[in-house]
RNA sequence: GGGCGCUUAGCUCAGCGGGAGAGCGCCGCCCUUACAAGGCGGAAGUGGAAGGUUCGACUCCUUCAGCGCCCACCA
């Protein structure tokens, strides 16, 4: 027992960089796949390497951390993995803007100049985010570190990749992609975020080439019908059928355009008549495949008209075409109808907002997702992967349905490149290891496909590759599936379904059991927040401020489990400080007693000792079944009521004068209970709050560090019904007699006497903790007087049937008294009327059962008694 | 165009078919030897709206409104 000279109040820094080097030394972190135990291993979802990390991360993170540091002190053998992400497009971009600010075009650079420099980056922000996860105070195994473009994950990434490829599961093809006209590269469905936008629809006419008449068309962005090579109809519109394989004139080449005739023409819709222009939207390529018309590409890779348009559109950019095609067209009279604003959605590319082009950009790298879905799908439908809450299940499930091949090669340099080689006798092969020559004819003048792959193809691996494979390592028989998956919703879909998928695949196994998945931070107005905003809070900021415990405490306490925005305040994390504040001193306290923590024989446990056993009993199994449903507000809300409500304000409270005691025998009794409670309290809190459980629970001097002590058990045998009935008398009369006197406003030094009518029970009750009541109530004197002791001149509190008299004299005035009685009276009148009316009602005492409408008769009685003891009171206090 | 979530105290949110809760904020009293980052007490809500089911609805059902989000090849 280390006898205490604690401060008077907590002081995080210091403590916490100090006991995390420590538990990082001792190894405690550290797993190993040759363990006994049973294995509990998250992998962190690899925060990007572009910035510095943000609330979103410590929020995600503390959650994980709660769930590892619970199960290792569970005995479970404990991985969380910890790494990075290379973030292809988000990091080539930032870089690239390093560049020109630096004055340097990225392409004089050329590639390899380029991928050193991110290599740079990757080692200057990587790091940082390192040590911000550090500061956090989280549990990772760092001896496991990974970067998804490291040597072994690079490998992976590989051997997935031509693996799929070689099941026809990857293939290249032509078709329409979505292209970002400002990163210069495409990107898959998932990355496209779709805005609505007050738009235009400009309806213009085709005359018929002979001359015979015309046919109008509707279009969102007009400067497209320059690209246009055709016009559809519905097969069986009768209104165009005899249009059908006739052409008309385009206005500004003079090309003669078909009228073809496609299913996928919505007769209602608009004129029933629909341009086709197969290189710049998906479905007018699919009807162009099926009718047989060519494509006519007139965009370059920065949205500008190319060499394919007449030259006065030449050059000009998307938006400029748009407004000089419809002048243009107003000038020659062509243009029908101008709807604006026209509500429709656009394509935004996700890392830069720009307005997305489905374009046909050549040759692309998709993945078949038709054999993937099916094991997906089932995996999720027989329950073995379990989302919580559930209803992403399925949403996660109708995404999948919905699905179309996956878009995976990016026209970039950083990332993985692209697998594939290709010899001058235009073969093509996919290696593992960079060949020397082609694997069919063995020419040597190969070239890699310049190409790199998306960067979610290598996340996909994340919970596999980071464990080991392709290898069949220790690790990954050991460790994987992996237990949990800690993420937000908006990358359900990027991310997760995607590593379902692939596991499937891959590895024949799920990649984790169950899948959380939390709300959005946001600011205090459900904002998210941005540097544009201004209101961000930085995590960092926020530990120096007020410590990580106090900040961890905050995130925990408001992950709500169906709150998609979860608003965070700054003040909420400085209530975590005063909480953290508030067990400090506890400790303090419940310390300065210098007992070992340990319970007392039951005979030694005084009604209070019960009741707090009970409480803290209670407690524990609030904190068990939250965190088995990831229930984390639940969890916080469960401790911090125990410890302030429950320990601080009544347990400390009612067992501070043994505390104090010279009797040995008394002191440690009482200081050992509340040690004890206190004690196992730390350990369950410590998931949320590592450095201040571990600052005081180390004080106990009995054992090497609660981050390895063992997770409170079940004790229920200390719940203890009729100690907390008994209780709840004490628990009412210090109530009653602190609330008389703040209705009166009495001076704290005013002295004011009990005397007491009660039963022999709540008499003894309270004859043994009379010192501590009359403390906790404010009393001079509490005596315990007889029935038929004349209640004169005195106020009445009534206390579970009990009596309790005030004498006033010398307090004040009667008159006084009776206002605060007739304010009581009309209370209670009123709850007795509803009572009555309830009961008068014939439905309700004969449909209610039978122990509502017995609780109900009760109440009305009890009410009935009150009222008709505060009326004598009027009356003997003189009261009109 | 489909789908989902939310709407409860001034703020942020719990909860739930039978007497409306927490934290913060607010008001009053108190520096009582663990803690003023504290203690004690208090005020405060026609539970978004309208119907329905029920003896009884904040809770279940329907409709509507507002806010937010996701998905979608209607030009």
């Amino acid at each position: 027992m280390v006898r205490s000279e604690l401060s008077k109040s907590y002081d995080p820094s210091g403590v916490e960089q100090r006991w995390y080097l420590t538990w990082v030394d001792r190894g405690y972190f550290r797993a190993v796949p040759e363990s006994d135990r049973k294995p509990f291993c998250i992998a962190l979802p690899p925060p990007n390497i572009t910035g510095a990390l943000h609330m979103g991360h410590a929020f995600q993170q503390t959650l994980q951390d709660v769930l590892i540091r619970r199960r290792r002190m569970q005995g479970f053998e404990t991985l969380w993995l910890p790494g990075t992400d290379h973030a292809g497009i988000g990091t080539q971009v930032v870089v690239q803007r390093e560049l020109r600010a630096e004055g340097i075009d990225p392409r004089d650079l050329g590639r390899e100049k380029f991928v050193e420099r991110v290599w740079a980056w990757k080692e200057q922000y990587g790091g940082r985010i390192l040590e911000q996860m550090k500061a956090l105070g989280n549990s990772f195994d760092w001896g496991r570190l990974r970067f998804t473009m490291d040597e072994d994950l690079s490998r992976a990434v590989r051997v997935a990749f031509v693996r799929m490829y070689g099941e026809g599961l990857i293939y290249r093809g032509e078709r329409i992609i979505n292209w970002c006209p400002t990163d210069q590269t495409s990107l898959s469905d998932s990355e496209v975020e779709h805005e609505d936008v007050e738009g235009e629809l400009v309806t213009f006419r085709y005359m018929l080439s002979d001359g015979s008449g015309h046919i109008d068309v509707a279009t969102t962005r007009v400067e497209t019908m320059l690209g246009d090579v055709g016009v559809a109809v519905h097969p069986e519109d009768e209104r165009y059928r005899s249009l059908v394989r006739k052409t008309v004139r385009h206005p500004f080449d003079g090309r003669d355009l078909p009228i073809v005739a496609d299913a996928a023409v919505d007769p209602e819709f608009g004129t029933g008549a629909v341009k086709v222009t197969p290189a710049h939207d998906r479905t007018d390529f699919e009807i162009a495949e099926r009718t047989g018309l060519p494509r006519l590409n007139i965009l370059n890779a920065d949205a500008t008209l190319s060499d394919e348009v007449p030259e006065e559109f030449r050059g000009l950019d998307r938006y400029q075409a748009r407004k000089r095609v419809l002048e243009r067209l107003r000038e020659l009279g062509f243009v029908v109808k101008e709807e604006r604003p026209y509500p429709h959605a656009v394509g935004r590319c996700y890392r830069c907002g720009s307005e997305i082009e489905p374009w046909l950009s050549g040759k692309q790298w998709f993945v078949a997702v038709d054999r993937l879905k099916g094991p997906a799908r089932q995996v999720v439908e027989d329950g073995r992967i379990r989302f919580t809450p559930e209803r992403w299940a399925r949403v996660y499930l109708e995404w999948l349905d919905r699905l179309r091949d996956w878009n995976i090669s990016r026209q970039l340099w950083w990332g993985h490149r692209i697998p594939v080689w290709y010899c001058p006798n235009g073969h093509e092969f996919a290696a593992v290891e960079d060949p020397d020559s082609c694997a069919e004819c063995g020419d040597t003048g190969i070239e890699q496909d310049p190409d790199v792959l998306d960067t979610w193809f290598s996340s996909q691996l994340w919970p596999y590759s980071t464990l080991g494979w392709p290898e069949q390592t220790k690790d990954l028989a050991f460790f994987y599936p992996t237990s949990v998956l800690v993420t937000g919703y908006e990358i359900l879909y990027l991310w997760v379904a995607r590593m379902i998928m692939s596991a499937m695949f891959l590895v024949g196994e799920i990649p984790f059991r169950d899948v959380v998945i939390h709300g959005l931070v946001r600011d205090r107005r459900g904002r998210k927040m941005s540097k544009s905003l201004g209101n961000v809070i930085d995590p960092l900021d926020m530990i120096e401020r007020y410590g990580t415990d106090a900040l961890r405490f905050a995130l925990a306490r408001m992950a709500g489990p169906e709150q998609q925005n979860l608003p965070l305040a700054e003040e909420a994390i400085g209530a975590g400080r005063h909480f953290a504040n508030k067990i400090w001193n506890a400790a303090r306290l419940v310390l300065s007693s210098d007992v070992r923590p340990e319970l007392p024989a039951d005979e030694h446990r005084t009604l209070a000792d019960r009741w707090l056993l009970s409480r803290h009993e209670l407690c524990r199994s609030e904190v068990d079944a939250a965190l088995e449903e990831y229930r984390f507000a639940d969890v916080a809300q469960s401790l911090h009521r125990f410890l302030w409500s429950e320990f601080c304000d009544w347990g400390l409270e009612m067992a501070k004068n043994r505390l104090r005691s010279e009797d040995d025998q008394d002191r440690t009794a009482a200081g050992g209970t509340l040690a004890w409670i206190l004690e196992r309290t730390l350990r369950l809190l410590h998931p949320i709050m590592p450095f201040l459980t571990e600052e005081v629970w180390q004080r106990f001097g009995i054992g090497e560090s609660i981050v390895v002590a063992e997770w409170p058990s079940a004790v229920p045998e200390h719940r203890d019904e009729e100690a907390e009935r008994e209780f709840s008398f004490v628990e009412d009369f210090v109530g009653a007699v602190r609330r008389f006197r703040s209705d009166h406003v009495l001076d704290p030094k005013v002295p004011l006497t009990a005397r007491v009518q009660a039963s022999k029970a709540h008499e003894e009750i309270l004859g043994s903790f009379s010192e501590e009541i009359q403390r906790l109530a404010g009393l001079e004197t509490l005596e315990f007087v007889s029935d038929g002791f004349d209640p004169s001149g005195s106020a009445r509190l009534a206390v579970q049937g009990a009596e309790v008299l005030v004498p006033l004299a010398g307090v004040l005035d009667s008159l006084t008294e009776c206002v605060r009685i007739r304010g009581r009276l009309s209370g209670i009148d009123e709850d007795a009327e509803r009572s009555r009316r309830k009961l008068d009602n014939d439905g309700f005492v004969k449909k209610a059962p039978s122990d509502v409408v017995e609780g109900e008769r009760r109440k009305l009685a009890e009410l009935e008694g009150q009222r008709l003891a505060l009326e004598a009171q009027l009356a003997e206090l003189g009261c009109e």
